[in-house]
DNA sequence: ACCGCATATCTGCTTATCCGCATATGCTTT
DNA sequence: AAAGCATATGCGGATAAGCAGATATGCGGT
């Protein structure tokens, strides 16, 4: 993976929140269900979105009874990982993806 | 301009290795004809790519004869400056654009 | 074995991006 | 004003990205 294809990743809407909801769970991972309710978007889109990050090796899944959960990968290149990160609490400090951070955090009271 | 369109701009080579140019030289300039020959490639690609980033505030242009000089525009809103900096300065460390930063450096000492 | 739920992938479509080529603009020099 | 160089833009075609809807896979419970 180069920069400019890490660049192209976090190009995308769905696939930005999607990250910062992670790095703000991480190391705890997400299922899939959950990324739709806070993204309000279709399941196909999720998972397909959700492929090209396993492809660049950003996220790993880890599959629980009959949902997968997605994490964060803490063994991509420390290089990209210290990169990735700055990005993306950069981005959590935004106004969309601040809204979908609360979101989750309500989701998650409501788990308990 | 949003953070995905910031990464959208840097997910292409052209435009991140332009970019990176301009870091480097910052707070100088460079003309169109050098990011010709130091990227190796058609005028209308850098002038089209470079609408892009003036567009999105990330560069200026400045009319010198009848050349055009651009730089990073110092005036861009400090949130994106900070983050831009340092997916710079990251990448002014990888291959392909070291590779870039020689042949700038080459080309500047041709110039004396 | 069957059904239902969660997830992944396929298909076809629409739209966006990228690029080469041609042309337009604008400055300079003669 | 005419010619020449530097830069910008318009146009058309190729490729890629994004998406909705349908289908496939895989697990757990009945």
């Amino acid at each position: 993976m180069n920069l400019t294809d890490l660049f192209k990743v976090l190009s995308n809407p769905v696939r930005l929140r999607a990250l910062v909801l992670m790095h703000k769970r991480h190391p705890d991972s997400l299922c899939v269900c959950d990324f739709m309710e806070i993204l309000d978007c279709s399941q196909s889109m999720v998972s397909r979105h959700f492929k090209q990050l396993r492809d660049l090796g950003l996220v790993v899944a880890e599959q629980r009874n009959q949902w997968v959960h997605y994490r964060l990968n803490d063994e991509m290149p420390r290089k990209h990982w210290s990169l990735l990160n700055i990005c993306l609490t950069n981005a959590s400090k935004e106004p969309p993806f601040r809204d979908d951070i609360k979101r989750l955090q309500q989701l998650i009271r409501n788990c308990l």
